[in-house]
DNA sequence: GATGAATGAGTGTTCATTCAT
DNA sequence: TATGAATGAACACTCATTCAT
């Protein structure tokens, strides 16, 4: 159910996993909650069909970025990455709301940890291609303020100069190797 | 009580405020559940002192750091954020945690924010002391850095290349100002 | 419905009627929750009539038994009881399931009691055709025992020597009133 | 508490294991829920620490039989039996009930095996020393009569003549072997 | 100061039953 | 006839909190 999901993505997003209540779901969903479980097995596994169903849209979005210069697919990705802060708030706040979950949960630790080696190694070959020195330190820079940007844009919300920040992101991490 | 604070910050910073009951903090502390209530007022009042006890320890350490160099400050900066990071990984898990329960502990927030902003006030100048280009970008940069890094090692824990991140930031955002 | 009594009392029988849920029935059935409440006005009336008619059966087997000779229709009789412990288990398995229910079932305790008294009259009469000393008190014996190893057999299942018993039985309480 | 296990095994005996509920016990026993749950760790935890504590008074019984006179001793277990379904009528229906459970409740049912055959054993023996024809059939049998007995009394309850049965079983088993 | 017995509202979950279709 | 979405009351169990001692 479309409305259940919806209801609770939202709820858990704001006021986290164990503070929301399947009675307040359910509420929210305007059901009763006998009808949550004809559609899920319980409250982890609505946890996990909301992630999983959240995450399916990401995939597709990396693809997207890809460019014959390393430097613009990275540009690509750096704006991808803010439209999306912009776009899902409640989503980045998800994700990240888990992440201390981690041993409750060990779904989300695997697919987080993955999804993260996927990230760090595009990062990795770009700066490769792109000529940088360290590359897999930089790599691992940019996906540590990946997370960081996204915990401040979550927390300060509307406060958070997002633009600024994207278009320091360009500046320091996405200049095109000088022509020879 | 010394005891009290010391047990529910170990317990409630591994298992998160929620998933630590009372009886467990009171169980680990070797006190009843009756004597918790003498000293504080309720598990949030609790979470409260607790929080403050271990930000007083925080603030002394950001004056060590000065030096007349500010590359050299922001060095010192750097390796006493990442000192933390190794040292007390429990409690940087514990304060990222709680900034994210805005609307149920907005002390918590607060607080966060506003140490936030010092922070990042205090790399501004640095990096304007540095000569740096757009020293206000920068300083947002290196904050949301220090939370994804923090982030990541709480998440990946001892996978977490600390000692290469240390290196890059420092090679990254500490280099002296060549001499005219 | 046929197909819903057979499964709903295959599956009373074996797991209890509490631990077996109308769900349960239905999908074993291969029909819909629904549709059972065509047939049936719900849980306890669905039993009351598997009981029925599951019991309907019994009554011909008495008839079978009866002898001119009243130790060969006793005989008989013991022979039936142990053949039916043999190939309905489920059956005997459910209705000493259901003595434990008597309070709940009031059906059940009337059924049981008008048949277990019908069955102490014939005993009673054939003990006094027999010419033994206290036919009242051997019948009451002889049905205190029915239900003695029924339940051992139900429990014990296998391991219970169904035929041994069946062997003391017939030569304790069908030994021939000696000719004068 | 006493007050706790004696409600409950009032409770459960009457009505079943699955059918009381901790509200229910609760309740009668005079306390709130939450308090049952000071006491023991579950439902299934109460149920046990009642058998366990309702079993402790049986073992010394069976000693207190012991005669010289294997038929005086017969006599003596068959009275103190009978003597025990007149006193705890509640306690032995909660017995054969839970060994019923099997699966739900191993500890008991291989209590209640155990216990089986060790009567089997000893009314074995006394058949052996009375120089019965087939000591074996005949202690199964009486062992089948105590569970039939039981069973009886406890459905028809103050209707079943436990006294005349008890006359009909000494005579019926416990004849002395006349002297040669 | 210190205890732990006691509470009551709350949790996630199950399930017999109803009813619009 | 047949479905299954939907309900609501019940279930076992948890836990922050209070209070007589």
């Amino acid at each position: 159910m479309e409305k259940i999901m919806s209801a609770a993505f939202t709820l858990i997003a704001r006021r986290g996993y164990e503070s929301t209540s399947i009675a307040q779901i359910a509420r929210e969903a305007g059901i009763s909650k006998g009808l949550l479980y004809n559609y899920f097995n319980g409250k982890e596994d609505l946890l996990e069909k909301i992630i999983h169903h959240a995450m399916a849209q990401d995939d597709q979005f990396v693809a997207m970025a890809y460019d014959t210069d390393p430097a613009k697919t990275m540009e690509n990705l750096f704006k991808m990455f803010f439209q999306e802060l912009r776009d899902r708030p409640d989503y980045c706040r998800l994700l990240t709301e888990l992440t201390w979950k981690i041993d409750k949960f060990k779904f989300v630790h695997d697919v987080a940890v993955e999804k993260m080696k996927g990230y760090i190694d595009l990062l990795h070959q770009l700066f490769e291609q792109m000529g940088e020195e360290d590359p897999a330190g930089e790599a691992k820079l940019v996906a540590a303020l990946f997370d960081g940007i996204g915990i401040q844009a979550v927390i300060l919300k509307e406060d958070y100069p997002l633009d600024e920040l994207e278009k320091v992101m360009i500046r320091k991490f996405c200049k095109r190797t000088p022509a020879p």
